[in-house]
RNA sequence: GCGGGGUUAGCUCAGUGGUAGAGCGUUUCCUUUACACGGAAAGGGCCGGGGGUUCGAAUCCCUCACCCCGUACCA
């Protein structure tokens, strides 16, 4: 080797360079050749909004092993990225940033306004890609696509209009989920419930003509103001006389009716009597359907009261026509009561206003008709979701689902492509008319824009190229879809998975993937949400900057079983110094090996030591584990088996065995060339194994191995061997271990310091196993720091014996007092030892056992009894 | 209310029928020429409680308790 390595692993030293030289080779960008076996996925495209927090760096770091892998393994692989315009967050985000400068919006007008949330937009997409190249990713910049782009645009529009002409999306008066500061409606998803201590007001209605009043309890009360009725339960012995008479509302001094219903009214419940608000409460509204109750509404759409409201409460924030409502109430002694309550309030989860009940027109999608495939496809198993306990949780949402609102208020985004003329004509249509088909009168284009989501439910195959039909011949399109994977947060499968599922099968016949990986979310170390009021946030370009990209990957990875996952410094140091291991290890091995990988040539296994059988074994199932879990998207196990293989056996183990082979105090010149070419074998492979989940480092090491490709990330990924496997070189090597640990532990258990040496006396059943442990014996003597191991005599009187792995050993140390501690440790040892006899003794005794228990279960015990009581005896031996 | 998940070493979590595991933390020893972000060793658990199935249960079933998430409703 002419390079080493530098002397300390310092990852902002390289690993900006190791990405651009990826980039440059044009590694990330596969061709659109259907002909080829193809790997494809579609990032969840982050929000244009601002930064990408560490939920963005598991799932892109996800993302990232599972596109590295499949490239390696010989996939023609496509990682296509791109952003989100995120209709109302980023508008909000810009619209905050104009007020701070005191402009408002409305000032701006639409066209202006728009021109700013482009500019936002351009810089924080270009941030975005930053943030993800910072982290390794793999993705095709090249194809890298936006929400907002024409051809998405054009693709949306196309669905749109088909829908409308296939009845699954129509407009119309309903109640919908209003949110006063956003000033736009939202869909049921888009609302979250907050659990909140309230006030239970009672307010007693006076029932005209007579003496009784009728107590209604409730939590808003300046909705009051909006009620057209009061309703009891029809078979109520209590009221049921009073329906059909009027009751006076208090403050208005409204007649309103009395009525009988029973679907809105339990009468167990509180008083049994309710106030009725047609205008501003989803149940009442569809009381007041049934009874033809008129409608007033009383709150505007900006959140104060209207001028229905009385001129006392016009303009009055809702809020602040509660406490007045409440005052007047109290003055003229019609408030009962109120109560202490606890309920949990509707708000809208982009900004936590709470949401108003509101009858607006809007645009819906009918969504029975797609849902019922989407849920068929993951039934018969077309979509596979992984864990897949969350497939519950989706036929649950998906066979309980609501028609869609899909109209936004809002100036940011997909506008609807529906056109209204003055004579109450509404035009759905691809092209941009001027007058209406049906009258001629000039028209005017929607002003609602579309939901976000509409637009990314399209994004599997818009983004290749998929403009509608008659135009699905584009290469990318032709390529890559459907595309394999989806992984994501569990917190979009509504939003976002479901509604790729339901259009994907609608529009393209086909399900969008075949497998949907739902990753947890990260946390901190207590396991609480990560927030910025918490101040527990970790930003993961401040890991990156700190420990280097490959430490944070590689910790995510291994915390990544599906679950939540509690995320702290601690763990990220830990994994930090995993990866200043390999480097190490890395730049020992470089030290000795002399020879390029593309020179190396294939190793012959007639020359291989048992030693180098051992750990191609070890490697090599190691191989063959990696490559499962990640087949199962188990990154956790993945990267746990690469984690103990690589410290825990190649640097623990093997390198200090190889030591003495190396630096020449053993074996031939044949046995060190031998050895240097496994070791690169070794490390070569290892690199490979690790580079998905930590691409910088391992590429940074594998350039100085001089391989035939020119980047590890298009090496091919190693499979598993059967020639390398091994198990007799696992047993003895496993005995060689053993004893080792054994002479290690019994020299710390009596007071000796790694100093002192003592003989070590193998002894066992068969000659091939006597030569095994001549020819191997100096790495006990190494190792385990020894003097000479004697094989096949007989140990003098006074050694310590024992009985490792069927080998019986004994150790003679230097005359020297056996510690307290020691015989109390050998005591222990036997009661063990005999407790374990008995068990297995009485199990074996046992017929049922021996009866049904599979024979290699019963076998396994007979061995192990035996070998317990030829420990037994060696121990019994040391008292 | 309905649905799902959790309860295993001090902490965070793996482990779906055959003798309890990892990382971090703790204790002790060691600066041996890849690495002190290191090496070696030790201690630590009636696998939430109870019951059942089985030759055998952390693992399967029932039940109780506590915690978390989703969803519906809440006058």
């Amino acid at each position: 080797m002419k390079e080493e390595l530098a002397k300390r692993y310092e990852p902002a030293t390289f690993e900006q360079r190791i990405y651009q030289m990826w980039e440059k080779g044009g590694y990330f960008t596969p061709e659109a050749d259907p002909e080829k076996p193809k790997f494809s996925i579609v990032i969840p495209p982050p929000n244009v909004t601002g930064r990408l927090h560490i939920g963005h760096a598991l799932v892109n770091t996800l993302q990232d092993i599972i596109v590295r892998w499949k490239r390696m393994s010989g996939f023609n692989t496509l990682w296509l990225p791109g952003t989100d315009h995120a209709g109302i967050a980023t508008q909000m985000i810009v619209e905050r940033k104009l007020n701070e400068q005191g402009i408002s919006r409305f000032e701006l007008g639409r066209e202006k306004f728009l021109e700013r949330v482009w500019q936002w937009k351009e810089q924080h997409s270009s941030e975005i890609k930053d943030q993800l190249t910072r982290l390794g990713a793999s993705a095709d910049w090249t194809r890298e696509r936006f929400t907002l782009d024409e051809g998405l645009s054009r693709a949306v529009r196309y669905v749109f209009v088909k829908l409308y002409e296939d009845g699954l999306i129509y407009r119309d008066l309903a109640m919908v989920n209003w949110c006063p500061r956003c000033q736009t409606a939202i869909s049921d998803i888009e609302v979250e419930f907050r659990e909140r201590n309230a006030k239970l007001y009672h307010i007693e209605y006076a029932v005209e003509g007579t003496d009784q009043k009728l107590t209604v309890a409730t939590t808003r009360p300046e909705t009051m103001l909006g009620d057209t009725a009061v309703a009891v339960h029809p078979d109520d012995p209590r009221y049921k006389d009073l329906i059909g008479k009027n009751a006076i509302l208090p403050i208005v001094d409204r007649r309103i009716p009395i009525i009988g219903d029973a679907i809105l009214v339990d009468p167990e419940f509180g008083t049994g009597v309710v106030k009725v608000t047609p205008a501003h409460d989803k149940n009442d509204y569809e009381t007041g359907m049934r009874h033809n109750l008129p409608q007033i509404q009383v709150i505007a759409e900006d959140g104060r009261m209207s001028a229905a409201a009385g001129p006392r409460f016009e303009n009055l924030d809702r809020f602040e026509a509660r406490k007045l409502v409440i005052e007047l109430l109290r003055e003229s002694q019609q408030l009962a009561k109120i109560d202490d309550y606890t309920h949990s309030v509707g708000v809208h989860g982009k900004c936590d206003t709470d949401i108003e009940p509101m009858i607006s027109r809007q645009w819906f999608v009918k969504i029975e008709p797609l849902a019922r495939p989407a849920i068929e496809a993951v039934r018969s198993g077309a979509v596979q979701i992984i864990p897949q306990t969350w497939e519950s949780t989706y036929f649950n949402w998906m066979e309980n689902i609501h028609d869609w609102t899909i109209s936004r208020q809002l100036w940011w985004g997909h506008r609807i492509p529906a056109f209204h003329c003055a004579n109450g004509h509404t035009t759905v249509t691809m092209d941009e008319p001027q007058t209406c088909p049906q009258c001629g009168a000039p028209v005017q284009q929607e002003t609602d824009v579309l939901d976000t989501w509409f637009s990314s439910g399209l994004w599997p195959f818009s983004t290749l190229g998929w403009q509608g039909a008659g135009a699905d011949d584009a290469p990318d399109y032709r390529t890559f879809y459907p595309t394999d994977t989806l992984i994501t947060g569990f917190d979009i499968l509504f939003f976002w998975v479901a509604r790729m599922i339901m259009f994907g099968l609608r529009f393209t016949g086909k399900a969008p993937f075949s497998q949907v990986f739902l990753n947890g979310l990260v946390r901190d170390e207590q396991g609480q949400k990560m927030s910025k009021t918490k101040g527990n946030v970790i930003d993961p370009l401040d890991v990156v900057q700190e420990v280097g990209a490959d430490a944070l990957r590689f910790t995510l990875a291994i915390s990544a079983s599906g679950r939540d996952i509690p995320l702290g410094k601690s763990r990220i140091q830990g994994y930090s110094a995993f990866v200043n291991k390999i480097w190490n290890a890395s730049r020992f091995a470089l030290m000795h090996i002399d020879v390029e990988l593309k020179d190396a040539g294939p190793i012959d296994r007639d020359e291989l030591k048992t030693v180098e059988r051992w750990i191609l074994s070890r490697l090599n199932a190691a191989t063959a584990d990696v490559n499962r879990y990640l087949s199962a998207f188990r990154f956790d196990e993945a990267a746990n088996t690469l984690y103990h293989f690589f410290w825990g056996e190649f640097c623990d183990w093997y390198i200090e065995m190889v030591k003495p082979v190396l630096l020449g105090k053993h074996g031939h010149d044949d046995d060190r060339r031998t050895a240097k070419r496994v070791l690169l074998e070794v490390l070569d492979r290892s690199l490979r194994l690790l580079h998905p989940f930590m691409p910088f480092v391992t590429e940074e090491i594998w350039q100085k191995l001089g391989g035939v490709e020119p980047a590890v990330i298009i090496a091919p990924y190693p499979i598993a061997e059967e020639v390398l496997e091994d198990p007799e070189a696992e047993r003895l090597m496993k005995a060689v271990q053993s004893m080792i640990t054994t002479v290690r532990n019994a020299r710390a258990e009596r007071g000796f310091t790694p100093k002192d040496r003592f003989k070590l006396y193998v002894k066992s059943n068969q000659p091939r196993e006597a030569n095994f442990f001549r020819e191997y014996g100096y790495l006990l003597v190494e190792l385990a720091r020894l003097t000479e191991v004697v094989v096949e005599a007989e140990p003098p009187a006074g050694t310590q014996q024992d009985v490792i792995e069927g080998f019986s050993i004994a150790i003679e140390f230097p005359v020297k007092e056996i510690s307290p501690e020691q015989i109390e440790r050998t005591k222990r040892e036997i009661e063990k030892t005999e407790n374990e006899i008995a068990s297995t003794e009485a199990r074996l005794a046992n017929e049922q056992f021996v009866q049904n228990a599979p024979a290699h279960v019963v076998d396994g015990a007979r061995t192990r009894l035996a070998e317990l009581k030829a420990r037994l005896e060696k121990l019994q031996q040391n008292q």
